[in-house]
DNA sequence: GCGCTGTCTAGACGTTCGTCGAAACAGAAG
DNA sequence: CTTCTGTTTCGACGAACGTCTAGACAGCGC
């Protein structure tokens, strides 16, 4: 479940170079543009972004569905299609391990956000 | 324009501290989380993060919409939308000098989401 | 004043998103 | 094999989004 047959993945750009330099320093190529946009438009949702912090601040590297779940007041499914979102993002990986399925944050990709919104030491404001 | 009158806009956290450590340290709150995904969500359209990308590395600091609007193949009011999404994030400012508006980007704002997706130095990827 | 250009607002339309309940799938335990 | 629990997929519905056209507002020049 990588994802469809569009034309790039962030999982592709994390997987070569630094895909961007800061948005600061020139403009997004059309084509990155739409790569990335839809990386923030996944974290553009407070429950993805609590649960992508769940996720990476989790002590051991990986954190349990059947942790995330409760700690929300919605349903199961409604859980279950966040973290696909985050999943089909290149954000976050799943794997099963017996009865649980346990989340883990992509460090690469995250850098790889953070970089791009980076700005140089601010001159007047 | 999700939430106007609500408890807290991003403009406000700039103002004041830096708002929240890197979410691999520990889970944003619920409160923290729905401002953060508004800019997060502002910066999900393939268009906006273009123009952001535009204003943010516009020479002078700043840029005239007379030069946004025809690097795209969508109509003036669109823009100007996308714009005014990108103005009630907290993301940018705008200026109306005789005819023209211009566009200024805000470090600050750009430099709290940068670090918020910070993460510590890989260990093993 | 009048017209012209640039920008934003208002309303409308089709698409996408977030949520749910019901059902299907995957493993573990009797 | 059967049953039980945990997780995901499937359809459906209302809300929000992205885009458009038409109109309104702000400055400049005649």
């Amino acid at each position: 479940m990588s994802n469809q047959a569009a034309t790039l993945t962030l999982t592709d750009l994390n997987a070569g170079q630094p895909c961007c330099p800061p948005i600061s320093e020139r403009r997004i190529p059309a084509e990155s543009a739409a790569v990335l946009a839809s990386a923030f438009k996944a974290l553009g949702d407070p429950v993805r972004l609590q649960l992508m912090s769940m996720i990476a601040s989790a002590p051991d590297g990986e954190i349990c569905v059947c942790e995330l779940t409760p700690a929300f007041p919605l349903s199961g499914p409604t859980i279950s299609h966040h973290l696909k979102t985050l999943r089909q993002a290149g954000l976050v990986d799943a794997e099963r391990r017996g009865t649980w399925v346990y989340y883990r944050a992509r460090p690469g990709i995250l850098r790889q956000l953070a970089a791009l919104l980076t700005v140089e030491a601010p001159a007047g404001s």
